[in-house]
DNA sequence: CCAATAGTGTCTTTGAGACATTATTAA
DNA sequence: TTAATAATGTCTCAAAGACACTATTGG
């Protein structure tokens, strides 16, 4: 084995739809590298620990959100030998993406604040090589809508085709046609299960309540109007 | 920074297409760890080394191939505590595609042979977890054959249709129409530039030569047959 | 009754999928 | 002339995109 060690850190692009808006989870940095800056939430691995192990460990840790039965994927690992001023730090970036869930409270890690969901629209500067590591998640999360179910993992367990379709508008800052998108998602076997019950949000008609079915790929997917050339 | 370092290293996963096959680059351990199994090349990250850069250098070191004009993408990183029996490794997984270049001969790596292309349906056991490795590459490039005009990265810089159909035959185990796989390659703006010129392979009418265009994106994509379900 | 939201049907257009013949070259 | 390969056109069908009205509920 050689001498160049690395230490590795695990970092979080934790997304979630609230109020119509595309929102991450940052944590404001209370510690030396970058102090007062945003961050995004994450850790060092341990010893014995996989990434996975580690990442939902962290998000556990630093903010409170148990990511469980949510949807958590592995975007990129970032390397840059200057990426740290403290050392040689590789770190593995994950994607995340949850429902609506309360502001996160929970114990804040050492050199952190407990965190609170941002408009990625408005997050300007973050800590480190963060921004990056945020603009590849985001883009990783809006292809993933075209060819994926996994709009679904925005949402609570029960939720009508408009509560879906406003996913997709938060994510995509785009408004597809509400018929043909009902059209698409229904047509699409294994996608929605109806549950039979209804939802009122307030006034008007309530909807109908669906569940994530086991479908996980859309085909054709569904594309977005201005769909971006450079991403080979 | 805590105590808990890691090696990191990147591996590459090299496909190419022979002889209507899909083809991977490997090695031959000659040292310790899994001594006579093969491997897919690659080897540790120096400091002050980015991840790209380590692939690319490992690559001439070990097998004489210099990618620098091809395709070269991060696949992911595999961080199992047990991967390797020396220690703690992290290793960033990278995918290549190149054209069907002379067989490697260059100078070997301390610990393998020089390395040798094998047909990718013919490999039953790799090293480490590089058989892991190995799908999750080849995975991807047949997915990305779905929506990029990445097969051209498997031609030499002219070549005719015909010969980019045969990657897609070769990647995919299936044969798209001629006339429809014409019709969509050609009516792709910025995927194939005519040069004028003519290539005769052996008998047969000529076919009209091509090159790359800008074009990355196939909008709709070509999809596979069998599109697979399964990979959130 | 009014405001708000859910839900649905049809037409047009685009592109995929299937299919057979003609053109050009070397032997 | 034959064998090999390249090239091309049309029909059918599936799905996307555009578009307006009716249904159900709470206030």
């Amino acid at each position: 084995m050689r001498g160049n060690l690395f230490a590795v850190a695990v970092d979080l692009v934790v997304l979630t739809v609230r109020d119509g808006e595309l929102c991450v989870l940052l944590l404001e940095r209370t510690a030396k590298p970058f102090e007062g800056e945003f961050a995004l939430p994450g850790g060092f691995v341990q010893p014995k620990e996989d990434l996975l192990d580690a990442a939902t460990r962290e998000l556990v840790t630093e903010t409170g959100l148990v990511i469980g039965t949510h949807h958590v994927e592995q975007l990129a690992s970032y390397a840059a030998p200057d990426r740290d001023p403290r050392g040689r730090v590789l770190t593995v970036g994950h994607l995340a993406l949850v429902p609506d869930l309360p502001e996160p409270e929970a114990g804040a890690g050492a050199d952190s604040t407990g965190g609170a969901w941002h408009p990625v629209a408005k997050v300007d500067q973050l800590a480190f090589d963060h921004a990056r590591i945020l603009a590849d998640g985001v883009e990783r999360a809006r292809a993933k809508l075209e060819y994926t179910t996994l709009a679904a993992a925005f949402c609570p367990p029960d939720f009508t085709i408009s509560q879906l379709r406003r996913i997709y508008e938060a994510v995509w800052g785009t408004t597809p046609d509400p018929r043909n998108f009902s059209r698409k998602v229904t047509s699409t076997p294994g996608f929605l299960l109806p549950t039979g019950a209804k939802f009122s949000s307030g006034r008007g008609r309530p909807g109908q309540l669906f569940r994530r079915g086991p479908a996980t790929a859309l085909h054709p997917p569904m594309l977005r109007d201005g769909d971006s050339d450079g991403d080979l």
